[in-house]
DNA sequence: ATAAACCTTCCAGTCACTGTAAGGTCAACT
DNA sequence: AGTTGACCTTACAGTGACTGGAAGGTTTAT
C-alpha cells in the first residue's frame, strides 16, 4: 500500500511517517518503480506500536529503545518496566504540578470584581511576587 | 544594575532575559558606555510580572497582549478576565487527559508479571490496537 | 488534453528557551 | 604591565515532535 493508505489505517499523517523514516524510528520504506514508497501489514504494526507509545507520551528516543528491545525475544524486560513507570512518576508529578496551577489559576480568576484595567486584581495579583 | 543582578533578583537567567528583550517581550535595554544593559527597579516589576505569568503557563505572546492591556489604565479587563479563564480550561483539560493516562500506564505497568521480552505483557499490550 | 489527486525532496517554522563559539570589558592580583 | 577570571556582547545552532509550504514528478479520471 502506498503512504496515503497507511496514513488512513494508522491514522497518522504521512508528513509524520516520513518524519518517523527521516529519524531512524521506522525502517527506510522499500520504494516501487515510480519512486514511492511501497508499505506491508508489518509497517501497520510498528506503526501502531509508536504511536501507542506516544499516546502514552513516551518519547520518541525512548521509543528508538522499546523497538530495539523487543527485537531480542530473549533479553530480560526489566528496561521496559523501568520505562513504563518513569513514564507513570512523570505523569504524576505533571498532574500534581497543574493541580496547584488550576487553583492558583482559579483562585485568580474569581479574584476580580472591576471592570477596568486600571483597579483589576488580576494584573495586581500578577504583579506581585 | 547589570544583566546578571536583574538575574539573580528575578531566578531569571541572563540568556532568557536577553531572548526576551529580542522578541519584544522586555522593551531594548538602556546600554552604558561599554555596550552593558543596565536596568532599573521597573524592570523587575516587568519581569517578575512576566515570570508570574509564565508559571501560569499562560504563553509569551499572550503576556505581550497582557502587558499591552495594563498600560491603558481605562480599558476594560474584559481580556484579561477571558484569558485566565481559557488557560484554566486548558489545565483541566490537560488534567483529564492525564489523568486517563495515569490510569493506563499503571494498568500497563502492573500487567507484566514475566521477565523475558518474548513474554512481555507490556510489550504484547502495547502492540494491541 | 488536462485537471485533480497523489507522490517526492528540501527547507523553514513552531515554542520557549538553552548551548556554544568567538570576542570585548573590567577589576583584582602579581 | 601582564594576566587571570568573571563578566558582558552577538550570532548561530539545537531541542522535540512534528507541521507548512514550495517546487516538481506521477497517476488516474474525465
Amino acid at each position: 500500500m502506498k503512504i496515503s493508505q497507511l496514513a488512513k489505517t494508522t491514522n497518522v499523517v504521512s508528513k509524520t511517517i516520513r518524519y518517523y523514516e527521516d529519524i531512524g524510528l521506522l525502517p527506510e520504506a522499500y520504494r516501487n518503480d515510480n519512486g514511492y514508497r511501497e508499505y506491508s501489514a508489518s509497517d501497520i504494526e510498528r506503526l501502531v506500536f509508536i504511536r501507542r507509545c506516544r499516546d502514552l507520551q513516551i518519547p520518541l528516543e525512548q521509543i528508538k529503545t522499546l523497538i530495539a528491545v523487543q527485537v531480542d525475544q530473549k533479553s530480560s524486560c526489566q528496561e521496559v518496566d523501568a520505562l513504563i513507570d518513569q513514564q507513570l512518576d512523570k505523569v504524576r508529578k505533571t498532574i500534581a504540578e497543574l493541580t496547584l496551577l488550576e487553583q492558583t489559576l482559579h483562585a485568580l480568576a474569581t479574584s476580580c470584581p472591576n471592570d477596568k484595567v486600571g483597579d483589576c486584581q488580576i494584573l495586581k495579583n500578577l504583579q506581585q511576587e
